[in-house]
DNA sequence: ACATACCGGGTACCGTGTACGCAATAGCGC
DNA sequence: GCGCTATTGCGTACACGGTACCCGGTATGT
């Protein structure tokens, strides 16, 4: 109970002893390193601690679990969804964009991220930088700090869902090692089968448009985030007649 | 390569040999059940042949990996997904909202479901009437599959995104076996911490005003998704004159 | 009736996270 | 300068997980 339960509140560097011969943040990046390139399912204490020059319990003395690891990662690798320059447009929506934007492209740059960052509490430094950040945006409106957080955990909430979502399938291809178009060959073969129970028109009609596909999976976010911006603001616009988001009630 | 290397695809009962004990649907309903009860760290293959009072390795005549059993248990949760009756409200707005709501709420029923749906290729049965559903009531409204896809895609990225992110915080204190009082204690004395840098004024402002949440979980989610459709509706209005949902270029 | 194709499940193997203990080391007080 | 002690590095060992393999029994088609 001296507070130290915590990673994040845990001191890395205690006063005696011996000189640590490595750092958290080397093992997050060997880490993420590894995730990159392999996967997250490459990722074990023996690897990682290989890849380290060191014994596999070493690890152990700057971590007290695998999951902890997890956590450095996520939390190093939200760093990139702070903008680099102080303040980017003055105007909220720009700013709200710019940060889903920046958000998508890290998790697409790491595909491991997305899965990772929905299964576990938001805790470590670069989180809270990036809350602060996205709350500071909407400051001065007439907001409440309880209404920007519904803002900003809607353009999140959609964000990640659709992001995550959109790497499954890559993911999926690569975990099981086989080609895009045999993926594709399975699926569509199982599809039909389900459409030739004629209980499907909408999915025959699916497949029989999907020779042009019109918008690329960036545009199709990038219409999705601006219909709720779109709906965000205009809420917002008319709350100088009503009460505020919350509505009437 | 004869089209059975998809669980779906490959017939349950073949014709020959003795008669299977269960079926895949009693292994999908146990697995969920324990998931229900004790969460899906709990799953594991001796645990469910125990279940069922079975061997373990008796589990695989019924399924190819551990893997198809999450997929078997995806499928038989998102069924309850679909509405009962045959049509709900004739409005496509109404529709999805519905359709919204009976995702999250089925979400926050069997909290596993979120991560596990959001993290593999959706194949199953039910998750294509979902799809069929959900695009059937986009029908008739000038849109092309694909816009159809990207209206559907954006509103269950929202709910996916804004439910799993709510049950991270349940889970995780569930799993610690801490209350939550506990764990939030930790991180109010962490984010203490940081605000003492002075760099976080947005979150001391968050902390101070924490004592008064006007909104639920529920109501945050309602406004975002009311937002989201708020756009989408406004778009859709705005196709008369304009060219489409993708916008000008 | 008999061959065949399937079922049940025991045994065994490998990979995982991690508890524990011991030797080596660096900073502190004298 | 000299021990004392907190800390590090890490080998060993264990429990637990998925699943490949194999054998003996059983229901169906010929």
């Amino acid at each position: 109970m001296t507070g130290h339960e915590n990673l994040w509140m845990r001191p890395e560097r205690p006063a005696r002893g011996p000189r640590p011969s490595f750092s958290r943040a080397a093992l997050a990046d060997a880490a993420i390193r590894v995730a990159d390139a392999e996967g997250l399912e490459a990722i074990s204490m023996r690897r990682l601690a290989a890849d380290l020059g060191a014994g596999t319990m070493s690890l152990y003395r700057y971590v007290t679990s695998k999951d902890e690891v997890l956590d450095l990662m996520v939390d190093t690798a939200v760093r990139e969804y702070l903008p680099e320059d102080q303040q980017p447009p003055g105007d909220w929506v720009e700013g709200l964009r710019l940060l889903a934007w920046q958000a998508r492209r890290t998790m697409l740059r790491h595909p491991w991220l997305a899965p990772l960052a929905a299964a576990r509490p938001q805790v470590g430094p670069n989180s809270a930088r990036l809350t602060e950040t996205a709350l500071g945006m909407l400051d001065g409106l007439g907001l409440s700090i309880d209404e920007m957080l519904t803002f900003v955990g809607a353009v999140f909430a959609y964000v990640n869902g659709y992001t995550q979502g959109e790497l499954v399938e890559a993911e999926a291809t690569r975990r099981s090692g086989m080609t895009l178009q045999q993926r594709l060959a399975q699926h569509i073969s199982y599809i039909q089968s389900l459409i030739a129970t004629g209980e499907f028109p909408m999915l025959d009609r699916m497949t029989k448009e999907a020779g042009r596909h019109f918008m690329s999976s960036d545009e199709r976010f990038a219409y999705g985030l601006d219909r709720l911006l779109d709906g965000l603001a205009a809420s917002l616009r008319a709350r100088g007649a009503a009460d505020g988001p919350a509505g009437s009630r």
